[in-house]
DNA sequence: TGATGTTGGTTCAAGTTTTAAACAATAACT
DNA sequence: AGTTATTGTTTAAAACTTGAACCAACATCA
């Protein structure tokens, strides 16, 4: 079969984006590493701690939610704690689960540095988009993140399906949170 | 001054955004590199110069058109010398410069992995999007690689001067390079 | 119960990639 | 000429990623 080559408009789109996303990332990473000392992905470590109800989370279930995998994630949670930004706890039921806390420095990096973290972002996204386009980007992205996760076009994984942010509940929540199940909390839950 | 804060549509279109691009530059590398031995920026350093005049360009100007630092692209060139898809060549104007130039083997190997990439990038992508979307996108991702490159030079969000060691000169000179035309041709092939 | 297999998480070794600073050569400007 | 700016590389250190190997703890089932 003959390749399918990207039409014209295709090939604009395709350029502009991966130009955006790699100034984007760059423009992310330092101004993370310079005001937080973290690159992204790590700052992203804290950010979905301080999303999750009692701000703990399994390590498999937050590689899951980060996209990555556990290796990578062990290693940059080790990192985390000698920072002291995040603490490691054993789950009580599963005595070979460990759960990454988020501490209360952690806690307090994230609310330093947050502020900026938006800014940047704002500037370099937000700022420049319509509130129509914002759904739009929304959309796309979503059906990108879909159609790469479901491996199997029938398998849609947890909900959301293209079509409509139906996953993604409106108010501040958290994504498709990947509760799969033991959340290994030590007391209660809270908010 | 008050954070402005992500608003809930915004919050989401980031989510989204974040999760698409890390997962797609995942799926990106590893098709890459499984099928042409390369991991994405490196197959880009191919396709850059596949696409310009004659398939030759300055380091500075590979680099700046690919948003990396030269040291960056340096190392990059260096290896894909070793595996035989570029070549240096002296700058005959510029006795500092040196001339990337994709080889034959070099514009082989792209034109073999390239239905590869071109699916990959089909599958994750455009297969999912309406042509409205595609313009969409290309506006979108346009408008932050604008707002990011030609962003105000000195728009650190919180200070950005207060000393604080590894200053990196954000904002002066290299960032506004005007569009210089080193082509360094070899001075036949027309055009 | 014990055998078997699976999962959670880390460790290990190796490699890749980045970064920042220093550098030599050349160009450009005054 | 003398000074400054660029080009591109080098260098050393660090950061990060990967994949396999690994162990302990679970689960399953006979």
């Amino acid at each position: 079969m003959t390749t399918r080559w990207l039409t014209p408009d295709e090939q604009r789109a395709w350029r502009a984006y991966v130009a955006a996303s790699s100034l984007l990332e760059d423009a992310l990473d330092r101004q993370l590493q310079q005001e937080a000392g973290l690159p992204h992905l790590y700052y992203s470590v804290l950010a979905a701690l301080s999303d999750v109800p009692e701000r703990r989370l399994r390590m498999t279930d937050l590689a899951e939610y980060l996209k990555i995998t556990r290796s990578r994630l062990t290693y940059a949670v080790t990192r985390l704690e000698k920072d002291g930004v995040v603490r490691r706890e054993d789950c009580q039921w599963d005595k070979r689960g460990s759960v990454a806390v988020l501490t209360e420095e952690g806690m307090a990096l994230l609310e330093r540095t947050a502020p900026g973290h938006v800014e940047t972002v704002r500037k370099a996204v937000f700022d420049h988009l319509s509130p129509e386009q914002i759904g739009q980007f929304e959309e796309i992205c979503s059906a990108i993140a879909t159609a790469i996760q479901g491996g199997d076009p029938q398998a849609t994984p947890t909900g959301s399906r293209p079509g409509s942010g139906s996953g993604s509940g409106s108010g501040s929540g958290a994504d498709d949170l990947p509760w799969r199940r033991r959340a290994c909390s030590s007391g209660q839950s809270g908010q």
